[in-house]
DNA sequence: CGATCGATTGAGCCCTCTCAAGAGAGGTGG
DNA sequence: CCACCTCTCTTGAGAGGGCTCAATCGATCG
C-alpha cells in the first residue's frame, strides 16, 4: 500500500499545530482504503473498529430509526474525519456510513485512538471542536424544523450543500455528488414527494434545474431570500 | 469564599481519572456564585468570559432565532457543565443560559481553559464525551422531530425530563424544576397551545396531573408506550 | 431493449397552527 | 388581608400546509 504524502493533510483542522515528524507518526498507522459508489463503510450497531478521514469522494452518515425510517445525519466532504464512535465514548458506531461517490479514506483501527491522543493532546482538543461545531449544525437543523416551513428549510439544506460540496458551472452551481428527492427529505424531516413538488416549483420559476440525482442551483441570491424570508410574494405571473 | 469540597465534584465525568491534588488544583482556579431563579447567567451572543459546572439547582439552555424565536436547547442538571464556548472553538456564548430554579455554579475564566487542558489531558477528553454524548443527544431530536407527531415527541421530552430530574412522590414522579407548557413546546418544536391540549387530554386520562408550572407523571408506564407506539387504540391493522 | 430505480403529480384528509377570548393562580402593594 | 395585576393555562373555531395513498412517467443501466 502507499504511503500516504503528509503534506496533503498537514492543513487539515485534525493536525492543526502538528509538525511533520508527528504527522508521519500518527499517518505510519493508518491504512487507506477505496470504497466505490453506493458501498457501505460501517452500519449503525455495528462495533468501532476503526475511524476514519475522508479523502476523497463523498460519504453520507444516515441514522435508521427502531421503526425503520432513514435520516440523514450529514454528507461528508473530503478533508473531514467520520466514525469517531471511541472518541466520544462509544462501542458501536452510531450511524451509518455510505460511499455516495467511489471514495478513498484513511482509516485508523480504533485502538489507536487512546493511544495516538495520549501522546498527542492536540488530537483531542482538535477533535473536541470538530464535534462542537457539528453540534452546533445539528442545533441549528433542530431550530430549523421548529420554526420554518418546508420550503425554507430545503432551500437552507441545498445552499448549504452547495457551499460545501458545490461545483461552479456556467449556469450555476452543482451539487458536486448523487442526492435524491428522498436524501433531502431525510435531512429536512419531510417527504420526497413534497421536495418533489417544491423543486417541481423551483424549476418552473427557473431558480434550479434539477434531474435524477441532480440538482443544479441556478439562482443562489434568490434561493437565499427564500431561505431566509420565507414566501415571496409573485405567485401571480403568469402560470 | 469558601472554597469548594474536592470530593463533592471527583465523581463527575468531567474529572473522572484525576487525583485529589490534580483535582484541588483545577478547582483552585473556579469561583462559587450564586444566581437566583429566573436569572440570566450569561446571554447568546455575548463574550464568553467563563465556562461553568452546575453544583445546585437548574439551568435553562435557549437560543434566540433571528426572527427572535426561542428554542430551549437542554436542561442543566447538577453534575453538568455548560457554557463551554471556548473548549469548541467560540468567542461568544452560542445560547442563553437561564437559571429556572436558585443555583450554585462553579465558575471559571475562560482563560483558564487552555492552560488547564495543556496541563490535564484529560479533561479534553472528557469534555469530548461529554460533548458527543450532547452530540448524540441532539441527533435524537432531530430524529423524533422528523418522524413522530407532537402528543409522542412531548411524551418522549417529559420521560427524559422525568429520568434527569425527576422526584419521587406517592402518586408519580414530579419534574423537579418549574416548566411551563411554553418551555415543553420550544423543546419538542410545537406550540404552546398544542402542548396544554395534549396535557389537559392526559390530565384527563389520569396520565399526569399537572398545574402552573409544574408536572407529575403519574402513569409513567402508560407514557412510554404513548411515546413508543404512539396512538394506543382504533388503528386496527390487518395486514 | 427491458428492468429497475427515481421523479412527478393528483386527490383527499387531518394534524397542527393561528387567531381569539377568557379563566385561574400567584405575587405584590396598599 | 384584600384588591389588583400579571403571567400561565385553557379552550373554541377555522384554516391550511404537508402527509398519505395511488398511479404513471422517465431515465439509467445491464
Amino acid at each position: 500500500m502507499a504511503k500516504v504524502d503528509a503534506s496533503l493533510v498537514a492543513h487539515l483542522p485534525l493536525f492543526a499545530g502538528f509538525g511533520p515528524e508527528d504527522l508521519e507518526e500518527i499517518l505510519r498507522e493508518a491504512r487507506s482504503a477505496r470504497y466505490p459508489k453506493n458501498s457501505t463503510i460501517f452500519a449503525q450497531g455495528e462495533d468501532a473498529h476503526s475511524f476514519f478521514l475522508l479523502l476523497h469522494g463523498h460519504v453520507r452518515a444516515s441514522k435508521t430509526t427502531p421503526a425503520g425510517e432513514q435520516i440523514v445525519v450529514r454528507y461528508v466532504s473530503p478533508g473531514e474525519t467520520f466514525g469517531l464512535a471511541m472518541a466520544i465514548g462509544l462501542q458501536h458506531y452510531p450511524a451509518n456510513a455510505t460511499a455516495v461517490d467511489d471514495s478513498v479514506v484513511l482509516a485508523w483501527p480504533t485502538p489507536a485512538w487512546p493511544r495516538l491522543v495520549a501522546k498527542f493532546p492536540a488530537l483531542a482538543t482538535n477533535t473536541l471542536q470538530t464535534v462542537g461545531s457539528r453540534l452546533q449544525e445539528t442545533h441549528t437543523r433542530v431550530i430549523e424544523m421548529s420554526t420554518q416551513q418546508v420550503e425554507q428549510r430545503i432551500a437552507h439544506a441545498l445552499l448549504r450543500l452547495a457551499k460545501q460540496s458545490g461545483r461552479k458551472l456556467d449556469r450555476g452551481v452543482q451539487i458536486d455528488f448523487p442526492i435524491s428527492r428522498q436524501d433531502i427529505a431525510q435531512m429536512t424531516g419531510t417527504t420526497l414527494h413534497t421536495v418533489s413538488r417544491i423543486l417541481s416549483g423551483w424549476e418552473q420559476r427557473g431558480l434550479v434545474e434539477s434531474g435524477r440525482q441532480r440538482i443544479i442551483l441556478r439562482e443562489p441570491h434568490k434561493i437565499v431570500l427564500l431561505a431566509e424570508q420565507g414566501i415571496d410574494e409573485g405567485r401571480s405571473s403568469g402560470d
